[in-house]
RNA sequence: GGAGAAAUGGCAGAGUGGUCGAAUGCGGCAGUCUUGAAAACUGUUGAGGGUCACACCUCCGGGGGUUCGAAUCCCUCUUUCUCCGCCA
């Protein structure tokens, strides 16, 4: 959520920015600042009246006290006419302030400055590439044939179950699924990141908190008889650690890392590109998180980039960086790069990646400051990304190290999972 | 799930209708002393709104109520603790 000062001090600014993300913000923030305008008058006008209703009551205390009863009761006479208009202010400014939180809601981050803008993930700049791809013989198979192929991962299994899109791992899928997850958690603790686990559901102020709610509630599976919702991504819970905290500075950096399930209804996609692994309602990732100074954040964000680079080296993945335009940045961000992997078997790229700076969009829903030099609380920084997601880098491996022999075990994997070959 | 107790500032812990945003201790910060540190002493130290800055207003788990006036009384929700039951 965007600070209302800051709109009062660069609206002008802002609708620019939002441009980008081919939103025309004006009327909002006319709206905005116009009830802005209205709550701080009521909260002048009621601190005012309150003030005197203060006044008189410490009087009539004083009145009674010293035995001036008649008097005493004369002023209480008075109290009423303040107490009526007291609680018809309190009524408007309550109204005013929801209603602003209700716009301010609607309004997404403000894209950094390096934000390409376009309207679709075509307009992504890409920023980086780097891993060969590898020669696959003319009868390669898309991981969801290979899954079938070698009974690693079985999809009707899941549909029968629960549905389409949970599947179960089966063998040396399951294992090669685990030994990706404590593989991801070993490079990001030798990374600086702290191991953490996490609740997997979550309460509605922490929906808010990194802004899932109100945007995307129907994005996720909600349990209404206990109103607590199925995490979409770690960073959810693991960001709302730190709702309503004020961190010391010193504390900084703070990275966590930790690996959960993660459930998205993705109602209304369905079609080949949501074929075998490569849309899920449940799956699992690894997410870094931070917490950083704002003069440090997107040196931050550079490091994290850094940090899934070295991952996908070690993997021998092919692939590329993108800086996200306007058009496709997720709606808290204001500066995102997503990895994709490529995979020949599909000739196409996947996603397994999300690395981004929110600034203090979400640490101004959270509350979450930081005392700085001048002892003054002001918010802080929030980044986090996948380090990785699970089921693209299991496509990924499964299709672009495929042999006639088997699929081949990434070297870095094989301690982890016990053998070299899936066949 | 049943019965009881509780929720106060970074922490501990007073406060049971008026001068309480809140004693006291610890911790933090600044200073005195010291070559430096420790100890001791002195001062300072919650959050938000508002203002150029003050003033002023709100907040004692959340919400509602009683009252001229609520941390204090009432209702309700949540959470924690103790005991019982159930259970991985």
């Amino acid at each position: 959520m965007l600070q209302i000062q800051k709109i009062r001090e660069q609206k002008d600014n802002f609708i620019d920015a939002l441009k980008k993300r081919n939103i025309d913000a004006k009327p909002l923030f006319d709206e905005i600042v116009a009830l802005d305008e209205k709550r701080r008058a009521t909260q002048t006008e009621l601190d005012n009246t309150l003030a005197e209703s203060n006044k008189l009551s410490k009087e009539i205390g004083m009145l009674f006290k010293s035995g001036k009863a008649s008097e005493a009761n004369e002023l209480k006479a008075k109290t009423g006419d303040l107490k009526e208009v007291s609680k018809k202010l309190g009524d408007d400014l309550n109204q005013a302030a929801d209603q602003l939180q209700e716009l301010l809601y609607q309004i997404p981050n403000i894209p950094h400055e390096s934000v390409p803008s376009g309207n679709s993930d075509e307009d992504n700049e890409e920023v980086f590439r780097e891993g060969a791809v590898p020669e696959l013989t003319d009868n390669a198979l898309p991981h969801w044939e290979l899954a079938k192929k070698y009974d690693i991962i079985d999809f009707e299994l899941g549909v029968k179950v629960t549905g389409a899109g949970f599947p179960v791992y089966k063998g040396k899928g399951a294992r090669l699924q685990r030994a990706l997850i404590s593989y991801f958690l070993d490079k990001n603790t030798a990374a600086g990141y702290t191991e953490i686990q996490v609740p997997h559901l979550v309460n509605e102020a922490s929906g808010y908190g990194t802004g899932q709610l109100p945007d995307k509630e129907g994005q996720m599976y909600h349990v209404q008889a206990d109103d607590l919702y199925l995490i979409p991504t770690a960073e959810v819970p693991v960001t709302n650690l730190f709702r309503d905290e004020i961190v010391k500075k010193e504390e900084f950096p703070i990275r966590y890392t930790g690996y959960t399930p993660c459930f998205r209804r993705e109602a209304g996609s369905y079609g080949a590109h949501v074929r075998g692994l490569n849309r899920l309602h449940q799956f699992d990732k690894v997410e870094i998180v931070r917490v950083e100074h704002p003069d440090n954040s997107y040196n931050a964000l550079n490091g994290m980039v850094e940090h899934v680079k070295t991952i996908l080296r070690e993997l021998k993945l092919p692939y590329r960086i993108l800086r996200l335009c306007g058009g496709d940045l997720g709606f808290t961000s204001a500066l995102t790069y997503d990895f994709e992997v490529f995979s020949t078997a599909q000739d196409r790229w996947l996603e397994i990646s999300s690395v981004s700076n929110f600034e203090t969009y979400q640490a101004n829903r959270l509350k979450l400051r930081f005392k700085d030099e001048n002892g003054k609380n002001q918010l802080a920084h929030t980044l986090n990304g996948s380090s990785l997601a699970l089921p693209r880098v299991l496509a990924g491996i499964l299709e672009n190290y495929q042999t006639a022999n088997g699929i081949e075990i990434p070297e870095v994997l094989v301690p982890y999972c016990g053998f070299d070959t899936i066949s």
